[in-house]
DNA sequence: GCTTGTCGTGAAATCGTATTCATAATAACT
DNA sequence: AGTTATTATGAATACGATTTCACGACAAGC
């Protein structure tokens, strides 16, 4: 009943036989850790070669309980900025031997992810999508499985969790535009409910009003999804005021492009008219259509903690939680006019 | 020895107990295929959702030999190509109740990818990379392992294939600068490794050799990578030239978004100035920055086509290798100034 | 009323590896 | 030289499901 050819059903017990030992020295062989004579080692390494014999991974996984597939999860590739983190956590899972399942939610539910974690399909899970309303995903947490939130995270779940100072970014932009002088302030904003939103513009209004430049109402429009198109009407709306801002934020790096596309359809001139500031630091922020002031989030290292972090929990040291936060850079660019903050 | 707390081991023993039926029962009533009395069927379902069993996933991986993971290998996610195609994968795999595994190769080696089919750990491959020099790839194709090439192809090898017509494509575009009357025509190229960008390149030049318009060798240039850079780079030489083009066609849309950079930072007109074109018609080429006209590939169709037919590789219904080959579509926007073609 | 089928179930075999246990051979001590 | 470690290996077991095999109970057909 097996499909016709198979592409290669060899297991360890053919290679035992071939170079006429047990499978249990193929195994030894195969894993490097124990003791086989130095001859015999060559002559099983020799057989391997030849009939191009390759472990089965799935009995491996389910003998060792360990698959050496990790998920990551990311709620919109269509935002460039989950391209880049999955470039850099795919690089950081290659060097440490594991594989990335990706799981795109589009903002939906984590559920298959956590589902897969409990049946042993992954070792672990990388969430960049965490909210307080994850519920499966804090189910999967609960039970003690091996899950790190990075990016968003949540406080108070038991689990490892690796962010950038949000509130920290956020009040190096407010400073920022305060300082310059900026009169009419202008914020881009979204539901509250991922931390990396929520404490970007609660940092920043709070800090406006410390300043004593408290935001003005009418110059915050909440958009309900982030996307270029999204920022592109909610720039638009604020440029249509018949005051409009002078200088915008927005809570992301594709709100802000959108922002940015808006201005150049109605000829406003950035930084002229209008400065613009957005959040992540994506890659097409620097290019010169954009040329975009932004704060840049540390994403190589939070990669590498977080890939830490997860290796250490899947293996099963059961250390406490861990929770890293780590600074953030604000990079200036043609979009405000290049009034550098003194250094 | 067991690490202190695993999240949940249980197996489908523990339920066989707690339902009072046999282990066998259990596997029964969870794969659903065979004929259990509808009572019993209640009892061991009640029992697994109190108890919050999930089955081993390896184990029934081993069993069966079927993981359910797809590995989907891009070349740069850096190119947001790739992500939309991740994404459009992504979608079509999950419909189908299987996982993704992503390889960022960075244009090195698919061999990772390779590996993981002849390991079991995934059912098969997904490969957008394929070019001839793939050399662990082709071995694994060989061996009539489940892989299927998408977007990039590559004639001859035993697999199935999807693409669409970069022939075709590059036509339209020669046909379409040519009856619009452009005079100095660029060209942005690449190596000629991938299919795509082989196709392209040489069905523009003849085309226009056809239509007795030469292409002029001092208008074309050859980048070695394809980012926004390399396109930048490429067309500010071009741009400086002391005749610079009227018209560039670039083999992809990157490359295309960072010539109008160029033509942006030294105050070329496009399309005034400089008609522009790209290939692919990612995203971002519908923005306002860029509103790039381009060719547009059927990502949705080759993606649903290519997961079925992976998915009948993979259950061995061992039909011939397919060749599919998609229509494109020319789509027209600002940066050739809507001198439509006439339909 | 006897044979034949079908259905529901449990016992047992199986998937391919890693690992434990046992053993023979060799090395290392008194 | 006799006892004790140590090393290299094979035989056997375990991992947790799926699947085959066997069997008893009951329905259907003659």
């Amino acid at each position: 009943m097996n499909t016709n050819s198979s592409y290669l059903p060899l297991t360890s017990k053919d290679i035992a036989k071939a170079a006429k030992v047990s499978q249990a020295t193929v195994s030894r062989v195969l894993s490097g850790n124990t003791n086989v004579q130095p001859e015999t080692r060559e002559r099983v390494l020799a057989v391997i070669r030849e009939m191009k014999y390759r472990p089965n991974g799935m009995a491996r996984a389910m003998r060792t309980n360990r698959t050496g597939n990790i998920g990551v999860v990311v709620s919109r590739l269509a935002n460039p900025l989950y391209p880049e983190m999955l470039q850099i956590l795919g690089q950081e899972l290659t060097e440490a031997g594991l594989r990335m399942v990706v799981w795109n939610t589009d903002e939906t539910d984590e559920g298959a992810a956590a589902s897969a974690v409990r049946e042993s399909l992954v070792d672990g899970v990388i969430m960049t999508t965490a909210t307080s309303l994850s519920t499966p995903l804090y189910e999967a947490v609960m039970m003690n499985a091996p899950v790190v939130l990075i990016h968003r995270v949540v406080e108070g779940w038991p689990c490892d969790q690796v962010s950038s100072d949000n509130t920290q970014g956020a009040i190096s932009v407010a400073d920022y535009v305060v300082k310059a002088g900026r009169k009419r302030i202008g914020l881009i904003e979204g539901a509250p409910l991922a931390s990396t939103i929520r404490d970007r513009q609660s940092a920043f209004r709070s800090r406006l009003t410390e300043l004593g430049r408290p935001l003005d109402p009418s110059l915050v429009i909440r958009v309900d999804s982030f996307s270029h198109k999204t920022g592109f009407d909610a720039a638009s709306y604020l440029l249509d005021l018949a005051q409009p801002p002078d200088v915008m934020f927005c809570v992301n790096d594709v709100i802000a492009l959108g922002a940015r596309d808006a201005a150049r359809a109605r000829g406003v001139d950035v930084p002229g008219q209008l400065w613009l500031i957005g959040y992540d630091d994506i890659e097409m922020a620097a290019w010169p259509a954009f040329d975009l002031t932004t704060v840049r989030q540390p994403l190589k290292r939070m990669a590498h903690e977080a890939v830490a972090l997860l290796r250490d929990r899947v293996s099963g040291a059961s250390l406490d939680h861990s929770t890293v936060c780590l600074p953030t850079e604000l990079v200036i660019r043609g979009s405000t006019a290049g009034h550098r903050m003194d250094r």
